[in-house]
DNA sequence: CCGGTCGTTGATACTTCGTCTCACCTGAGA
DNA sequence: TCTCAGGTGAGACGAAGTATCAACGACCGG
């Protein structure tokens, strides 16, 4: 079973309807080696309007099919990953993703929760860095 | 000496000048207990336009005087706060922001490293949580 | 004192990201 | 067939931030 008809059975069982727009959307994102725009992939995604696509993404990331990832300078991206929560390592020359298995600030919650008083709901947390392509690739420049 | 003759210094010491629109910001931005939005402090802050006060507020956070925030929303706020690398546990209830002294993730940095080949250059990691007062205050709310 | 240079300013336009509105469409069920 | 909720797209809107550009003003050399 292809990855679109994963996701739209998926839609159904929720009560959405799987519609052209959607699944316009959706085999856009599947085609998506890398991280994308969402406004960029709207422009790209002839058969659904800006809106759709801004609502799809959504809708999708509800699921957990996409996540959003915040670049190194802060702009957003999206991204066709696994559901559940985990982190990503973005590296900064080509932009490649990778998930990170284990939450590595799980540990040190408790020990901040215990030092704060505070009552630890949730975290972000984002890596930045030089996947080993790039540094190979720029490892002697000149 | 107080904070804004302080930073005052500091600015002339990098070769800006400080301005009275720059004594303006500056001003507005102690005055701050909590975070604050860019646009609401040009708002407030008579004696500086807009982009004077997104100009000053970069420049202010690459002196490492004031810090960004991202709250659990993802919108982003402003904070006096002090330089150098740490991060921030923002209580979702009142909005309060800690500083967390240590960095939860340096130790897990590494085994990232290793275990992904990439070299890390960066990280972002917010907490959110509820204080001890917003817990106590909504404990038994009825 | 004059004039030039250069950092700074503020108004405003623009970009990006995302949501809201609203009229329209569509398809499933009565 | 009718009805109606869910879905759609165009476009307005709002927030956050940057770019542009003319004007301002402090300093400096003559």
């Amino acid at each position: 079973m292809s990855d679109l008809e994963q996701i739209s059975l998926e839609l159904e069982a929720r009560g959405y309807r799987v519609t052209p727009s959607r699944r316009a959307v959706i085999a856009a994102i599947l085609a998506r080696k890398n991280h994308f725009a969402a406004d960029e992939l709207a422009k790209r995604c002839r058969g659904a309007g800006r809106a759709t696509v801004f609502r799809t993404i959504r809708l999708l990331s509800d699921l957990g099919v996409v996540c959003r990832v915040r670049l190194d300078d802060g702009s957003p991206r999206y991204l066709a990953s696994r559901s559940g929560h985990h982190h990503h390592l973005v590296c900064t020359g080509c932009g490649a993703v990778q998930d990170l298995d284990q939450c590595a600030v799980a540990g040190a919650l408790r020990d901040v929760a215990d030092a704060s008083g505070y009552e630890i709901e949730g975290h972000w947390l984002e890596l930045y860095g030089r996947c080993s392509a790039c540094r190979s690739s720029t490892a002697v420049p000149a």
